[in-house]
DNA sequence: GCCAACGTTGGC
DNA sequence: GCCAACGTTGGC
């Protein structure tokens, strides 16, 4: 199958690159995601290889930091049968997983911070998921031509 | 901290 | 199966 190229959120105070780069097994899971359509773009449509842009949200400057790539099959959340998470699911059934994650590792980081201001200057990137007025996705699907735009910015 | 946008829930 | 209410996300 083609490689895909996918942009995935996260909080630099909660999960950021180094801490990605600091995990032991070399990759990190992608635990917590609780929405139907991220799950199902992590369940249904990422293989292994495929690049990831890592993005930093709800921080002084949103934007992406570095590249990273899916380093897994999906596979259950174990976080959403774990009442003390703050993932846990109580609606959840271990016979039949209702979120999935999958495994993450760090590649690189930009040379240059990739701001989101700087995304919607650059009409290259226009019609990009990410950039849609409102979209509140912690995954989407991003096309070859942007994902190019995006590591030429960055100074790849 | 505000608020627009959107996903999810639940009553009917 | 509709839709109003609610909760959450995320940029500013």
């Amino acid at each position: 199958m083609a490689k895909k190229y996918w942009l995935m959120k996260t909080e630099p105070d909660c999960y950021s690159y180094e801490d990605l780069e600091k995990e032991k097994r070399g990759q990190g899971h992608w635990e917590g995601v609780r929405n139907f359509q991220a799950r199902n773009f992590m369940k249904e449509q990422m293989s292994i290889g495929d690049g990831v842009l890592f993005y930093y949200s709800s921080c002084a400057e949103p934007g992406v930091a570095a590249i990273a790539e899916v380093a897994s099959e999906p596979y259950p959340d174990h976080t959403q049968f774990d009442p003390k998470s703050q993932y846990y699911d109580p609606t959840a059934n271990p016979d039949k997983p209702k979120w999935w994650m999958v495994d993450v590792k760090p590649v690189k980081k930009l040379p240059k911070y990739v701001s989101l201001k700087d995304m919607h200057a650059n009409p290259d990137l226009e019609g990009m998921v990410t950039l849609r007025k409102g979209n509140r996705l912690s995954i989407t699907p991003v096309s070859p031509e942007h994902w190019k735009a995006v590591r030429k910015m960055g100074g790849l």
